[in-house]
DNA sequence: TCATATACGTACCGGTCTGTTACATTGTCA
DNA sequence: TGACAATGTAACAGACCGGTACGTATATGA
């Protein structure tokens, strides 16, 4: 009998109580922890290196769980790849509420945050630009997530650039996103003091030769 | 006499001898195929994508002569990022020679070029970098490569931002390298039009805003 | 109370992965 | 001609891949 494929399991689930010892059970506990331990071994160790095998045995759950909770593991990683992208807009317009009515700033404080993440130990880069290297195949879910992640943060450097009064905005959100993908992939190649570190005044510096003054 | 009549049992029929002095050299002539196939598969879909078996398939030989040719796939792999490593100097110092005792000239040639290439449909970005994302197990023999690799362009790079008097010439390397890096990522990423199009301009305003005048 | 839906596990499938072996074939050169 | 080097043939191992048919415990609601 064909069953379908339910989506979005789960959803918040109140965290397993501290203590109550494994009494009774709430709802959909297993596809949660798919979840997360998909976003987690997906994250460090790459999607393609992780098999699901892997994913359900770390998650202590069973593969059929996995299955009941997503349609592939293909699926799975666009799953992996939505929760990122929200991760990261969240980063991202952090500095938006904190520096409300100036761009330049915002940027600023995001490539902050981004420059200090990047000198640590267990840093992968981003997720997404990730997938897109393991996935070249442009009809591949995860490819087709990542493009479309990737056009949307360019236009959004386009608006902080326009916004910021540049000469020519377009360009100077794209020598933002350079930058910043520049930073994720050294990040995750160079340790700590990586060229990474210096993406604040180096921004600071396109910015200010891209201006009107 | 001695023909290279081979009858070639297998049945590929794959692109035959430009002859000349086939007869004389017979070297080995399958490790050769392996490594130029492993190049192109491994540069095109990704190396953890590319299984030995099509790899000797499209090659036109069999398992055991990759095996008597290289240890394992991870030391094929590595061959490969060699193999592109030197490809990628001799691009990068191809400017060198056009435009000696002018490193800023220099950087922007290359630079040229990677905005070119960067713009074609087949464009993968870095093996190198990319084989870096898909191996991040610091042991990993292809990523040991990459990141030696990689710190070797960082010296290059501050080598270079020094011979164009740049304030701080480390910094303007990372600059350039964090810009390089992000061309690679974009580039495959975004087809053509895509942010890399724009990164010579976009150097030269961050060596122009970080040099002596 | 009992039928049903939910959540999950057991056991397994067929295929592919890297890596290996023993042995046969063939062209080339001394 | 005979030794040798390069390659192919034909299996195989053992792990791992994504994926599934089916049984089971539990909780709910009529």
């Amino acid at each position: 009998m064909a069953r379908k494929n339910l989506k979005n399991p789960g959803g918040e689930t109140v965290g397993k109580s501290p203590r109550a010892g494994a009494a009774k059970r709430k709802r959909p506990v297993a596809a949660d922890r798919i979840k997360r331990t998909a976003r987690d071994l997906f994250y460090r160790e790459g999607i393609r290196a992780v098999g699901v095998d892997k994913i359900v045995s770390v998650a202590g759950v069973t593969k059929p769980s996995l299955y009941r909770s997503y349609p592939s593991k293909d699926e799975l990683a666009v799953a992996y790849l939505r929760d990122y992208a929200d991760y990261f807009w969240e980063r991202f317009n952090g500095g938006a509420t904190r520096h409300p009515e100036d761009a330049r700033a915002q940027v600023l404080g995001y490539l902050r945050g981004l420059a200090e993440r990047s000198q640590q130990k267990s840093y992968r880069g981003c997720g997404i630009s990730n997938a897109a290297v393991e996935y070249p195949e442009r009809d591949h879910p995860a490819r087709a997530f990542a493009e479309e992640h990737k056009k949307e943060l360019r236009a959004r450097l386009a608006e902080m650039a326009k916004a910021m009064g540049a000469r020519d905005p377009k360009q100077l959100g794209d020598g933002l996103l350079l930058l910043i993908e520049g930073s994720f992939l050294t990040g995750q190649l160079f340790g700590a003091a990586g060229p990474a570190a210096s993406v604040v005044e180096i921004a600071e510096r396109l910015i200010d030769a891209s201006c009107k003054r």
